[in-house]
Order: C-alpha cells, then structure tokens, then sequence
DNA sequence: GCTTTGTTTTGTCCTAGACAAATTACGTCT
DNA sequence: AGACGTAATTTGTCTAGGACAAAACAAAGC
C-alpha cells in the first residue's frame, strides 16, 4: 500500500483549515510544504496532515500560529498531553454522582452504557437540573478534553449524537406550549445543535412553544421562517468553535432582514466576547434564557 | 433601511455557490456583477442573490448553469414554477394513505399535525414498512418539491427535523442487537442525516449493532473509530445534494484508510452514478441494506 | 440502435499581491 | 505599579487572471 496522501480539498475538510490558510502558511511560514503530483497541485502526507490537524487543535485553545508552526516537537510534548491510552481508570462504583463516569463510558465506546447512566441522572434530577447540572457541564468537558487532546474526534460525536437523542426523546414528551412562539436554529457552517437543544427543553418545561428547525439555515431563509410561523422570538447559537469573528456581522446582518418586532435572542460559547448590538439579546448563560422568556411575558 | 448587501462569503453561505465559482462565472459570463466597496471588494445587492439562489436550485435539478445565467426571465417563468402560495388545498379527511396529506402540514407550517400524523402512520404501518413506503418516497418527494420551488428551505428543514426525531425516537426503543457491529456516519460537507436514520432502523430492526456517529466525520477518524469500536461494517450515506465529482475519490481514498477486514457499505441518492470499486458495497435502496446484512452473516 | 471520438463547458487549483481587523508590544501618564 | 493610548505585528481573507482536467455534450462511425 503507497504513502496516503491529500489533497489540499481533503485537507480543508479533514483538519477545517481553508485552502487559502493552507497556502498562506506555506507561503509564510514555511510549513507545510506538500508534494506536488503530475500536474502541479498540492499532495499532502498524512504526517503532515497529522499535524496540522494538531495545530488546529491547539489554535482552537487560543494558541496562535506562527508559534506553533514554529516551534519544533516541544509544543507536542508540552501543549499536547495525548491521553495516555490505556490507564482505563475503573468506574467509579460509588455514588455516580461525578461526570468523570460518564466520561468514562465515552472513553470505553460504551454507548448502551453511557445512555442508561444518563437516562438514570435525567430521572433522578429532573429536566431542568439535568440539563444545567449535567449536560451543559459535561458538554464543557468534552470541548475541554478534545483541546487538550483528550478525547477522539469520534469519542465526541458519540457523545453529542446520543446525548442528542435523549434529549429530543425527552422533549417529545412534554406537552404542546402555549407561547411565545420561539424559533430556534444556526447560521450556516455552524452544525452544533446540542447548545440549541438544551435551551429548547428548558423553554418547552416553561411552557413556550418552540419551533426546531435545525441547524444551518441560511439568513434569508431564517426571516421567511419567522414571519411563516409567526415567531415571536429567534433563538441562535454559535458554539465556541465557531469563528469569532464572522458572529458579529453575522448577528447584525440578521438584525436587519428581521421585522423589528421580531426579538433576537444569541446564546452559545461563541458569544463570549461579542459586544452588545441595539436590538439583540445576548444569553451566555443557559439560566438567561429562562429569565429572558420571563421578561418577554412581563412587557406581551 | 438601507438595501441589503451581502459579501462573497455572505453569498456563497446563503447560496452555497463557492467563491471561486462566484468570480469564475462574473469573469465568464457577465453574471453576477457585485457592486465593490471602498475597499474594491464585492458586494452582492439582494436581488441578485436571490436570482443565484434560484440558478442553484435549477442545477441542482440538472440543467446546466451557461444556460440559466444566459437565458433572461423566461428561465423563471418556465421553470420554476414558484407554488401558487395561498392554494391551500384541504387536506384530505379520507384514509389519508397518501403522502400529500404529510406534505400539506409542513407547507402549513404545522408542526404537532404533522408529528401526529407521522406517528400514527408508523404505528399502522409497523417501523419497517414506515421507513420503506411512507419516510423514503416522502423524504424524495420533499426533496422533489424543492427542486421545483415548491417548498420553502425552511420547511424542508422543519420536515428533517421532526422527522429525525421520530426516527430516533424509535429506534431508541430497540433492544441491543447482537452483530454484527455496523458504524454509521457521513464524510465531512455531507450534512444530512435522514438517510443513515432510515439505514439504521432498518439495520437494529434486523438485529444489527448499530453504532451511530453523527455526520461529518473526517476520514482519518472514520478509520480510528472503526478500530476501536471494533466494527465490522462503515456505512456511509451520500445525499443527492453532495458534490458527485468528490464521491469517487472520497470512497477510494476510505477504503484504502479502513482495514481490508472492515467491510465499506455506501449508500443514499448520491451514489446513482458512482462506478463500482473492489472492496466497497453499493447499496442504491433501503432494502439492498438488508440483503448486504443477510449477505454478510451468510459469510461470517 | 449503440459505441467511440472530438469539442465545449465548467469547476478547481495555481501564483502572488494587498489590506484590514485583531492582537501584541511599547511608551507615557497618573 | 497600573491604566491608557498608540504603534507594530500577526493573521486571515480578498483580488486578479492564468491553466488545466474532468464532465457533459455533440457528432460521426459501425
């Protein structure tokens, strides 16, 4: 079997850096510097692949590029402590009550396992202290075990697909709500739906009536949907991964293909630092949007 | 309000038409023709995004996009008949055995109806039938209608949605299979989920492991996950919106990641046209899934 | 009818330059 | 020392036009 090798389209979609970034390090800093095949074009060895995926990984920790690119093997040492793979803490018999267990059965593949633990917290604790003291948090962890180079990129989508499934089962169970009309979805690029998820259950236990579109749907097509359904409030989510910069534009741009008697509401990781906009209610917290839907009833 | 503008990247979002293309065809056709900012950057006015929208649509239906930039206005009344929107066709109070009656609470904007009546199908129909006869031709069907703009974006969504959750709703009441292990997941770009929810049903129905990952899964890690979840079978699913000049290669470079032992499923609309490989099955319909299930455990 | 061969269409890749937004570094003032 | 404003740097995205291969189509032959 030949030496795998990429193309710079298949390295776009396997490590999420744009063609013209990867061009743009070669030509700036030197690295990579892929092969070329018969007709000119870039060839990447999976080594190389390899590590700007690592890169990446680190640039999504707040790192910056050109120190990264530049330092040698030391960043791997030190900025990349990969799980060391086969420590296999047992399982804590005990109570249960720490989200390392749950963790843990990512970490095993155990999928049967982790959803009866989870269904067992979600009975216990209730929806809305399930979804605030134990989904929001274990979704932190994740994203914090995937930077540090903890957790497989397919140990988290096990982790979001199921926990997905729970909580749509779980929402399906409540009754119809009585209003506001509340859609909920994201931008285009941004496919993180867990974030959305969360704040749905807790708007449907209070009683709103929450239309789920999913995500990705483009801005002009969020607007049509909001005056079809008659929404009363918009709900977007930008997770943490999404690029920073491109929020703020985005929100307003929205902003205005809205009907201003449409309200906006933008919560996720990815608002941490997005400056307040007339018109547009900043929600970072999963508590603020239930106290944001008390409001809305206060002045309807 | 000032008119709406929108930037390349603002454009190829909400049309999915890349930036290359964006250029490519207003340097070769005359079409289209953005106004610049102070900075000399491209600035697309709304209505010509509109028409690019309706230009992709069209595509993605087949025609071919010389034709459609060079015909005026006579490619919008020919061909995109745009649904006389206040129809409203009474639903249909009889037996309700037709797939319209469906169709008509998403175009109604009726999400519980539609729920309701989907559940009610699946209990009359049992799961296996339900996928077969009633969420396939209607997946198509939706996807037909939107091809010829008589379905709004957001109203396919809200059917993906609703849809997804009753499938997974389901499928969570199946008791754990016993093999082989299948891992479903879809390659990076390629979003949608439904078809791999109908393949999966199907699969746990028959008693398959199934193990789902979610969409969007880089190859590399495709390969890992399939190593440490010991599978046996990857399936993948390519919608008929994906890219069918990258499936080729995207399956032959999988198949040289995953270990021979591992057997390559792919399936959905994408594939009609993929050329046959050694070692990667083609599954074109629902039922060919599970004569490859029958197939395999003939040989294992 | 079908297959093969040439032609057109179309998307993606290439190089290389420019610049603005974000970030960091620095110097000054309180 | 800490706060603040300004300069330097880093970094991503945009622009231009050229090139070419794969796909789609047309035409000719069997």
């Amino acid at each position: 079997m030949s030496t795998l090798s990429f193309n710079i389209a298949a390295v776009e979609r396997d490590t999420g850096l744009s063609k013209d970034v990867l061009r743009m390090w070669e030509r700036r800093y030197g690295f990579p510097v892929p092969e070329r095949d018969a007709n000119g074009e870039r060839l990447y060895p999976a080594a190389q692949v390899e590590r700007l995926r690592l890169i990446k990984r680190l640039m999504d920790q707040g790192h910056r590029p050109g120190k990264l690119i530049a330092a040698p093997e030391e960043e791997l040492a030190a900025l990349a402590p990969r799980r060391p793979r086969e420590t296999a803490a047992p399982l804590p018999k005990a109570a249960g009550d720490s989200l390392d267990e749950l963790i843990e059965y990512i970490r095993r593949h155990d999928g049967p396992g982790f959803q009866q633990a989870m269904q067992q917290r979600l009975v216990r604790q209730g929806l809305q202290a399930f979804v605030q003291d134990t989904v929001a948090p274990l979704t932190r962890r994740v994203g914090e075990a995937w930077e540090e180079g903890n957790i497989e990129v397919f140990e988290e989508h096990l982790f979001t697909e199921l926990t997905k499934r729970l909580l749509r089962q779980t929402i399906a169970t409540l009754p119809a709500g009585r209003g506001p009309r509340v859609l909920l979805t994201t931008v285009p690029e941004e496919q993180h739906v867990l974030g959305l998820l969360m704040v749905e259950a807790l708007l449907a236990l209070e009683g709103a009536e929450c239309i789920p579109l999913g995500t990705q749907m483009p801005l002009l097509d969020i607007g049509r949907a909001a005056e079809a359904h008659a929404a009363d409030i918009v709900a977007l989510s930008f997770s943490i991964a999404f690029p920073q910069r491109q929020i703020g534009g985005l929100v307003q741009h929205l902003r205005q293909i809205l009907p201003p008697t449409v309200a906006l509401w933008v919560g996720g990781g990815g608002i941490r630092r997005l400056a307040a906009q007339p018109g547009v209610a900043l929600l970072p917290q999963l508590p603020d949007a239930i106290a944001a839907l008390q409001a809305w009833r206060g002045t309807h």
